[in-house]
DNA sequence: AATGGCCCCAACCGCATACGA
DNA sequence: CTCGTATGCGGTTGGGGCCAT
């Protein structure tokens, strides 16, 4: 047969700690140890059952918790986090020290979810309520290539500011992608079939016309889309995916090869919140690391021997 | 000062998976 | 391999505290 139950139902405490029962679980548990959640309340002399006890410990008695208001920092990691992991509470306390899978969940059902709904974006998507680029399907369009008209006086910003990048969700997962420091304009868009594309460039001024096509009915031959078109439009297909430091460079977010001068500026970065961005690429084959995003950053000048990116926590 | 509404968070509940007999 | 419990996780709830009226 299987284990005994874990404890009885009857004769045990509900609802709020008292001290009392506090000090006992923590002096138990001080002698003792964790674990053997079914046994402890017995030998802790606790009229709670075992899974209360567990509950109670890792979230509020244990004494490596970080107690306090979270920082702007924690903030943005776990919203950068939770892009990636979706409600993956126990996850994302695993990548901030001190803080626990409930206090995470809470904070983010009281704080986080309208910080973000403030900024326009959709909590559990991470995209944009409202894009900001309306699509057409004219007479230039030819096959499943879609022409985006960009109207110069509200769909492009300046770089510098906060507010010119679009939150992407690709394929499940969420990314932020904006301009660098030196590039003019940036330009992202989402289409119809729930595919979101991102390009940016600088050379984008001799157009509003901005092609973007979808991924593997391109003229390409390969899923990536390359073609050009006049005007020095890029394209990027973009396709995330993920994996640890120790594998090989992910080609799968492929980038047209810039030339000459804009070469520069292919940079690509990943926004943790409005105003914080970071590289996550530096590479113009469109090779990705998210070695910072997934934990594994190095301290100091180092660099990650994934993308040989200097290893920047916040730009 | 009293009251009602809202917010926050600790704790509970139910489910899925791991595990032991 | 099956069965039944232990454990862990995520969703939900309820009560205390705060604030506006």
């Amino acid at each position: 047969m299987g284990r005994s139950p874990c404890c009885e139902k009857e004769h045990t405490n509900k609802g709020a700690w008292t001290k009392e029962e506090d000090e006992r679980l923590v002096n138990y548990i001080k002698v003792n140890g964790e674990g053997c959640w079914r046994s402890l309340p017995k030998s802790a002399g606790l009229q709670r059952c075992g899974k209360s006890c567990r509950l109670r410990w890792i979230n509020y008695l244990r004494p490596d918790l970080r107690r306090g208001n979270f920082s702007d920092e924690e903030d943005e990691l776990i919203i950068n986090l939770h892009s990636l992991l979706g409600n993956k509470w126990s996850l994302i306390a695993a990548k901030l020290p001190g803080r626990t899978d409930n206090e995470i969940k809470n904070y983010w059902n009281t704080h986080i979810k309208r910080k973000l709904i403030s900024r326009g974006i959709d909590p559990q998507t991470h995209r944009l309520v409202n894009s900001t680029i309306t699509t057409t399907n004219d007479n230039a369009t030819s096959g499943t290539t879609k022409n985006m008209l960009c109207n110069n006086d509200n769909k492009r910003n300046k770089s510098n500011t906060s507010n010119g990048f679009q939150l992407m969700n690709v394929q499940g997962s969420t990314l932020h992608f904006g301009l660098g420091s030196n590039l003019e304009y940036e330009v992202s868009a989402s289409t119809s079939d729930g595919k979101y594309y991102c390009t940016s460039f600088p050379t984008i001024t001799r157009s509003n016309n901005i092609n973007i096509s979808e991924r593997g009915h391109s003229n390409s031959s390969s899923n990536s889309v390359v073609s050009m078109e006049q005007g020095g439009y890029k394209e990027i297909n973009l396709d995330l995916s993920i994996s640890l430091p120790a594998s090989s460079k992910i080609n799968s977010i492929n980038h047209e090869i810039i030339k000459s001068e804009e070469e520069q500026y292919m940079t690509t970065y990943q926004y943790i919140g409005r105003g914080t961005r970071m590289p996550v690429l530096s590479s113009i084959d469109g090779s990705v690391c998210l070695c910072y995003n997934l934990g594994f950053q190095k301290k100091g000048n180092q660099q990650c021997s994934n993308c040989a990116m200097p290893i920047v926590d916040q730009l």
